[in-house]
DNA sequence: GAATAATAGAGGGATAACCCTCTAAATTTT
DNA sequence: AAAATTTAGAGGGTTATCCCTCTATTATTC
């Protein structure tokens, strides 16, 4: 194992429940270990805050749902603009498939909010030092998935723009129309993802979409 | 104003997500006005906490996304049992509707995830005290929304049921099976509730009932 | 007890969703 | 370059949804 870097870890920390936020960076800090640098209610308010911050933090801690720009569109900005800033991704939401969208978009670990409290330094430790972290509750390592990540595209470009239009109160005409495709070819598309997804209608579509963070149920 | 009573406040808390849960009670702990008797994942493990422990909380702070039962069938279940015990909901969800909800279950005040940090411990306090308390991101006071809690019932039983089935995979004929309810009727009473709530298909209602709580994302 | 309003539900037409089959074009593989 | 796969999309039939109108049947109010 690779020696551990000189404390503290300079965290930047995106999250728009406050009160959430501030009780978990004041329990973090009280370790002495971690000191946060940047916090932000959302992913580009957190880009502006490390721009202009005097030093780069080591690790993003990114929690997934928030308003404005989301855990994996800040994830993508952050992996491109500062490739060293290690990301830790920090989501309610459990899923693989929510994983395996975030590792995508770059996140070196991620962390349920279901986790034990002693889980959340460990997983800040584990990405700082180069290595990559998965929540406890999930048995899947993050590296297998890192490598399911590069196979599969999982789902197409029109695929995602089906998952992420189906929260709409629109008819299937109406989305065509938004995203330049023909009515029919659409009609085939949705058909489709419904049996790769293995639901029946509209509706069990748009579920899939919101566990899967496609559409989110805020803001 | 009324005096008040004495320090510290005994406190039970439920909310399945342990990280959260943890740093919060931590916070509440440390400035010495509040000590967390009972904490569960869930509102059915908190009953049971309640009721096993040698002494009754002044206050049950209920988190009201959580499996196995929630957030709003916890607090009624309280309010019937311990009439005494002050409910404080706290929520990541901030709009009026699921307020609402939640007063109709008898809650005494409503707390946002949003909130800043200070607003918690006066939110215990005040329920404590006798006083409601309404989150400072909603200017509504709950006294009015008690009020209104009173005149409406808002929704008829079965729209109620159509709100809480209406995220299932299914047709509207299977649901008005499982129902017991004749095609026909939920079909005029599902496009009645359109119109109530202001959508045009299945996928806004969903929407509509996700965003008010009727559905749930986790379990 | 009569008048009024809310609720349950039938009928039916128009439209969208659902389900499948079968091409043409574009990509990728060999 | 040929073969195989993937992707876009037309055609068409069936079912479910959407939308409105028009009654009985309860509750409520006067």
């Amino acid at each position: 194992m690779e020696p551990e870097l000189p404390y503290p870890v300079l965290v930047a920390y995106a999250e728009d429940h406050h009160l959430v936020r501030d009780a978990l960076i004041n329990n973090l800090e009280q370790t002495g270990k971690v000191k946060v640098i940047v916090t932000a209610d959302n992913g580009s308010d957190l880009i502006r805050g490390i721009r202009e911050s005097s030093q780069l933090p080591h690790v993003c801690l990114l929690d997934i749902e928030m308003p404005v720009m989301n855990g994996f569109d800040t994830s993508l900005f952050i992996r491109k603009q500062w490739p060293d800033i290690k990301i830790l991704a920090l989501s309610g939401y459990e899923t693989e498939l929510y994983q395996l969208r975030m590792v995508r978009c770059g996140a070196d670990g991620y962390l349920g909010k279901r986790s034990r409290t002693s889980e959340l330094l460990r997983a800040i430790t584990a990405v700082y030092n180069n290595r990559i972290y998965n929540t406890e509750l999930f048995d899947t390592p993050l590296t297998s998935l890192k490598r399911k990540a590069k196979d599969e595209p999982e789902f197409s470009a029109v695929e995602e723009l089906l998952l992420k239009y189906c929260g709409e109160d629109k008819t299937l005409d109406e989305i065509a129309d938004q995203v330049g495709f023909t009515h029919k070819s659409l009609e085939m598309h949705r058909y489709k993802l419904y049996q790769k997804i293995g639901v029946k209608s509209r509706v069990g579509l748009l579920m899939y979409a919101i566990k899967n963070g496609f559409v989110s149920v805020n803001a």
